[in-house]
DNA sequence: TATAAAAAATGATTAAAATCATTTTTTTAG
DNA sequence: CTAAAAAAATGATTTTAATCATTTTTTATA
């Protein structure tokens, strides 16, 4: 379907003669010879492109564009300006109206076209929905992409300190900020009415945490707490938002990130539902391990409170402890103080119900 | 949040000087002193507008245009040539490359944020086609358009029956559909070593299934049965993939379920680890209510097998028995046969640990 | 380094729920 | 409509883990 092109200029053989060139360039065009009837002309044909002089009578070109910027049918359509007007100050004037081309008579038939040419592209560029790759499917594979600029992005902010034990966010309060971690350990739980708390996540420097309730738009729904001292990068929720808009490897990366923590959640739910206390603390601290074990040393540590213990297998501190207790005596760990050594990984992995 | 604006101008003092008139005029300003590194920043910052000088050792602008405008991310950025080049000739050069403005140097402070506020306003109406609001975020609330058209396209294709207790798909089976259920309930589980069920949700006509293992990527993760006699349309996982792609709103849909469910689950964690099995067993009871109440009637009754209940519990089907018993004892709830009647909803609410 | 406070560990008891066994009721199929 | 099978309900027992109490060890702090 060819392009449509209104043309606003008042003089008629001008008029004819740049009609004739755009349309042996098979574009289809129609004419207005003053401001006000090229105005109603957008309104109703809505073209692709809009071509206008300025200096008119009844409206100049200024006035058109002015009143087309105005009106939703008409604001995206590109305007340019045909004009003998060759001053920079003409140009400056026309241009900061938001016209997106200003061409100077006498032109080359060569340059009309070109510049037609070009605006039209360009204004299907812009108009264009979300990027996509060649096949026209989404790339799910590469996401690290999209976290990799979310945390650049993260790092241009200000890096926040929170010393051990210390709330980064508290459940209940309202979302404003994603939280990109540094360094240092972050616990995030849930706490019920009598107050027991269950943890719903670890994490480790490179994680984002807080995301949840800023995507759903509602409040925090767990409390993040220092495991140790840590730091952390905050991006306001605006911006996460914008992010996400403008970019869609982000988008996608959160989209992957959100479905495999569901099925994560999910495991878990089983895990608690049948598993006996002693499983569900073996899973514990193997969770621990493959979070935070370190790729130098040769075996893992980690000084632990045995209620935080107690809230990732969803069970009473004195129970932790007994199977703590249990798993010592088999020679799974060594307890040093509040300091756990796991001393055989397969030996937690396959404990017996 | 501040308007990002990419500055790519290799003399040391003109840059410095026009980054401060920019940020004093409040804009988040990134600068880059050549072409190379001007796309690279570009790539990664996806600003809000890039100004560009031409003549620059390495890469001169143009080529950074002609580069920024094949790359999807970078191609709708508005980008403006800010040049001493002041011949008619390079500033036609320079637009009919796609270039959103040119700015000649020597020039005004006040030119030079007209033209940057002139461009980044009207690269916001050219881009408003998706769902933004004001102030160009996205309007998270509006997912159910997202899901219509899915829906809307889901309906194109075959309606599959499937019977009582039939499977629709199985943990460990690789997914190729998602699934929208017409009519009927299905029933979503995942089962432990030792063959115990655990049940991962319900879903009623109008639910999307089996999207978080195509999202993934990964095999089903759960088992999907059919409580009763139902029917649901198939999307095969490419035109899921296309969709999400092509339409925005899909895609936030899917964010937005993802996070919602996410923390639903992350709640039934904390309950099943702390509540008692009576607790847990009225918590099912108000799921199956929620989900499957029907306007018309004033009481909601299901028949649904003691072991299904048991499984959405997390605990045996006799201690699921025995719960129901002791609902029955009180009146909360009324059994005829497999069929439960609900008579109490706040009584089950609010049952006490 | 001593001492108080906190945390960890263990013991005793109780409570909850799983398991196994049996009876009763409901559903299904002929 | 009836018999067989399946499901539901209940009883008895065992197991598991919570709770409460106390001791021991560790950690923090003057």
């Amino acid at each position: 379907m060819a392009n449509t092109i209104l043309l606003i200029e008042d003089n008629h053989d001008m008029r004819e003669n740049i009609a004739e060139i755009l349309e042996l360039a098979n574009y289809t065009v129609h004419t207005a010879s003053n401001g006000k009837e090229g105005i109603k002309a957008a309104k109703t044909l809505v073209p692709d492109l809009i071509i206008s002089d300025i200096m008119m009578p009844v409206m100049d070109g200024y006035e058109v564009l002015y009143l087309l910027g105005k009106d939703e049918k008409t604001k995206k359509i590109p305007f340019i300006f045909l004009t003998a007007k060759s001053e920079p100050s003409d140009f400056r004037k026309g241009m900061n109206l938001g016209a997106d081309d200003y061409l100077v008579k006498p032109f080359q038939e060569m340059d009309l076209l070109n510049v037609v040419e070009t605006r039209i592209k360009r204004s299907k560029i812009l108009n264009q929905g979300f990027s996509k790759d060649k096949e026209g499917l989404i790339k799910f594979i590469d996401t690290t992409k999209g976290i990799q600029q979310l945390t650049l992005h993260a790092k241009t902010g200000k890096l926040k300190q929170y010393k051990k034990k210390e709330i980064i966010f508290h459940e209940e309060d309202s979302a404003n900020f994603l939280y990109f971690i540094e360094s240092g350990k972050v616990r995030r739980f849930k706490k019920n009415e009598s107050g027991k708390e269950f943890t719903t996540g670890l994490s480790k420097p490179g994680d984002f945490i807080g995301y949840m309730a800023l995507i759903k738009g509602c409040n925090h729904t767990d409390t993040a707490i220092a495991m140790e001292d840590s730091t952390a990068f905050r991006i306001h929720k605006d911006d996460f938002n914008k992010l996400m808009y403008k970019n869609q490897e982000i988008t996608y990366a959160f989209i992957k990130m959100l479905s495999g923590s569901l099925i994560n959640k999910e495991e878990e739910l089983l895990n608690l539902a049948y598993n006996s206390v002693r499983k569900r603390m073996a899973d514990g601290l193997i969770q621990l391990y493959k979070k935070y074990q370190e790729e130098e040393e040769d075996r893992f540590s980690i000084a632990i409170p045995r209620e935080d213990l107690a809230s990732m297998a969803g069970t009473s501190p004195e129970s932790a402890i007994r199977a703590l207790s249990a798993f010592k005596e088999e020679d799974l760990i060594q307890i040093k103080g509040s300091k756990i050594t796991i001393l055989d990984v397969e030996g937690l992995v396959n404990t017996s119900q």
